[in-house]
DNA sequence: AAGGTTAATGTTTAG
DNA sequence: CATTAACCTT
């Protein structure tokens, strides 16, 4: 399957390949087989004698990454610079960042949590409402994503509009970048931003770069924003060999400062650029795509293209009307199950939805049918408490000025030191930072001193065995000797819990320690940043539950969308928008184009969310489908002919029966409902489990004593 | 400074 | 409903 041979692409992916120098454009469609097509072109430049040393590839998210990675490792035997753009950068800086002012290689990457405290405390400073930060970010975004300048942006505004926050919002945004580089701190928009600044202002730098990579090629490009673009502009200025691969259709992450109209800059900003179309797909089956095609050509902003396979119809579209978010939950746990029945995998589903709050009803569903599943999207590792933490503490010994860091963990353990202390120690170190105060001789006549010499002495001691110690070894001496494990010791699920993300945390330190070439903690807290939880998406042996933008590029024998209601999906805020009505739409595409071999579709007509419940309409999308031969589910939840008539039901068993089910094996009805559909079931070995009489699969033990 | 109680508030989210 | 920030009490 990834073996190198070029002769198993198609005429339009050869021809594409073949097509190694200059700047080519390949409009890709889902599924047409574009990472095999950049995996044999890397190959094939490497059989053709171009250095791996040579070679750049970027691809949108970490998982992409490692798969490439491995594949063309598979396929040649060869390791390059493969990345996102982020992990790029942040290798370019560690290695040439000194070049800025005021930074150096050992900066810390702050999180968007970070941000948002820093901000809170400017606003507090200016005296402005903490309901204004929203829009601050906003600006502040808008300004980084397009590379802009702080100053030349708010003056463009003022001349549009007359606003008088405008001139405070400069300010703001100035004082925390100061603040930032204070820290020797970058954001995650920073990471790009300042290697662009370096590539400007230190043109020996871009040509060290640029020069260097013979050929790059670029995974995605439709979800580049404007500043990634530039990079890559500037990149390839020396030898002018640049591949790209995009589908305007897939670009969902335009909230973000994402805009497909890269492909046509491109097109503009080089002359003569050679460009193909992959339209063929190898994924889905002819159902599935007349879906996505009929979908999709609602769109106005994009170029015409069509999907088209050699595969058979396949099953048609099946949609569910729900009953409710319970009945939704039963319905996709059933039907995973009868399917794992006939033989599917459960790494085979995905349960997609447009927002995470839905993942709760499903959960519970699968949890109560014991269908193993994982949810991805939300939350990110470093995210945890403990774990941000352990972090902190970590950053302050790589990079001394980080405050923010300083500041998460400076009472924890308690020390005594609150808000106020705080902000006295501040005080007292004048305009130097406070970790460099605190080590300072001047910090024993404070009158803190006492509260925190333990902690200083610490540190100090730490410090110097920093770069002795292994990585590992390092990390477990912090976590005992600031006593930070023991905070975590407890018997409570919280503490096992806890515990559980400390050994994990270990765990990505050693398995970090292993891969790595040089292995230092500064490598490591930039890497743990950039990653996320679906770096691990679609596990062996789970049911992948996640938000459709999480498995953007994946692909699932068997998906289910749920909650296709107006304002849902679409949310209800995109149909003031037609932009954003198109994102929608594209996202719906994304959610299709998914699938291998059966689609579920999924609305309900009730919902209860955000403690209310809502007769909902079904979404637009559906109907854009256009699905002409409507195949009725084989299976349904509880919204069955016989329950929505509300009759008894009569199923043969009574309160104190023993009874088998083949999954959840041995157990005893507990108590039945009044119109006879529901039983709780006391199971021997999985607790007391809810089930349906008239669809439940239980056998009657008889008692054989 | 810590802990408990009440009130407010619900776009998506990679790196 | 469930989470989280803000507030209040000790």
């Amino acid at each position: 399957m990834n073996r190198y041979d070029i002769n198993s692409l198609n005429e339009q992916q050869k021809e594409a390949l073949f097509q190694t120098e200059g700047v080519v454009l390949v409009t890709a469609g889902a599924g047409s087989g574009k990472t095999r097509l950049l995996t044999h072109r890397i190959c094939y430049l490497l059989e053709k004698g171009v250095s791996p040393f040579n070679i750049l590839a970027i691809t949108f998210t970490n998982k992409a990454t490692n798969e490439m990675k491995e594949r063309v490792l598979q396929m040649c035997g060869k390791h390059l610079w493969i990345s996102t753009f982020h992990s790029m950068c942040v290798r370019i800086l560690r290695e040439k960042i000194d070049l800025l002012d005021g930074f150096d290689k050992n900066f810390t990457i702050i999180a968007e949590a970070d941000r948002d405290r820093i901000l809170k405390d400017i606003l507090k400073k200016y005296n402005l409402d903490e309901d204004e930060r929203p829009r601050v970010i906003a600006h502040l975004e808008n300004i980084k994503n397009k590379g802009l300048d702080i100053t030349e942006y708010f003056c463009e505004l003022k001349k549009i509009e007359k606003n008088k926050m405008y001139k405070f919002y400069e300010d703001i945004c100035y004082d925390y970048e100061e603040y930032l580089h204070k820290n020797n701190a970058l954001d995650f928009d920073d990471l790009l931003n300042r290697t662009l600044e370096l590539f400007l202002t230190n043109k020996k730098v871009l040509q060290e770069y640029a020069q260097r990579f013979e050929y790059i090629l670029v995974d995605e490009f439709q979800d580049t924003n404007l500043v990634q673009y530039k990079l890559i502009k500037l990149l390839s200025s020396v030898h002018k060999n640049l591949f790209v691969v995009g589908d305007e259709d897939q670009c969902i992450y335009s909230w973000r400062g994402a805009n497909f109209q890269n492909i046509f800059n491109l097109q503009k900003d080089f002359k003569d650029v050679k460009t193909f179309k992959l339209e063929r797909n190898y994924r889905s089956t002819k159902n599935i795509l007349t879906l996505a095609n009929n979908v999709i050509q609602n769109n106005n902003e994009r170029m015409k293209k069509s999907l088209w396979t050699e595969k058979d119809a396949g099953d048609g579209p099946v949609v569910y009307n729900a009953f409710d978010e319970r009945d939704e939950a039963l319905f996709v746990s059933k039907t995973i199950e009868e399917l794992v029945s006939e033989g599917y995998s459960y790494s085979d589903f995905a349960v997609l939805m447009r927002i995470n709050a839905l993942s709760r009803n499903v959960e519970e569903g699968l949890l109560a049918y014991q269908i193993p599943y994982k949810i991805y999207g939300g939350f990110k590792f470093y995210e945890r408490a403990e774990i941000k933490n352990v972090l902190a503490y970590l950053s302050i010994f790589v990079n001394p000025k980080d405050e923010i860091s300083l500041l998460k963990i400076i009472n924890f353990p308690r020390r005594g030191i609150g808000e106020i202390a705080i902000k006295n120690l501040q005080e007292e170190a004048n305009d130097k930072q406070v970790l460099e105060y605190l080590l300072s001789d001047k910090f024993k006549f404070s009158k803190y001193f006492s509260k925190l010499s333990k902690f200083v002495e610490t540190y100090k001691s730490l410090s110097a065995q920093m770069n002795t110690l292994s990585v590992s070894d390092f990390v477990s001496k912090v976590l005992k000797e600031f006593g930070i494990l023991n905070e975590f010791v407890g018997r409570d699920e919280e503490s096992i819990n806890r515990m559980g993300n400390i050994d994990s945390l270990l765990l990505s330190v050693e398995e970090y320690e292993k891969d790595a070439e040089n292995p230092s903690l500064g490598e490591y807290l930039a890497q743990i940043m950039l990653k996320s939880d679906s770096d691990e998406i679609q596990e062996n042996g789970f049911v992948s539950v996640a938000t459709i933008h999480a498995v953007k590029g994946l692909e699932f024998k068997v998906v289910f969308i749920l909650g296709l209601e107006e304002g849902i999906f679409p949310l209800a805020r995109a149909s003031f928008s037609v932009s954003e009505m198109e994102e929608e739409r594209r996202l719906m595409y994304v959610a299709i184009t998914r699938a291998e071999e059966k689609i579920f579709l999924i609305h309900a007509s009730k919902r209860y969310m955000y403690g209310k419940s809502n007769f909902q309409k079904e979404s637009r999308f559906l109907g854009e489908l256009n699905i002409v031969d409507k195949k009725k589910p084989k299976i349904f939840g509880i919204n069955t002919k016989q329950a929505s008539e509300s009759e008894n039901f009569e199923s043969g068993f009574e309160v104190g029966d023993k009874v088998f089910h083949m999954r959840f094996g041995f157990g005893q009805i507990v108590n039945i409902s009044d119109d006879g559909f529901v039983a709780d079931i006391k199971f021997e070995n999985t607790g007391t489990k809810s089930l349906m009489l008239n669809l439940a699969n239980l056998e009657k033990v008889e008692e054989d004593e």
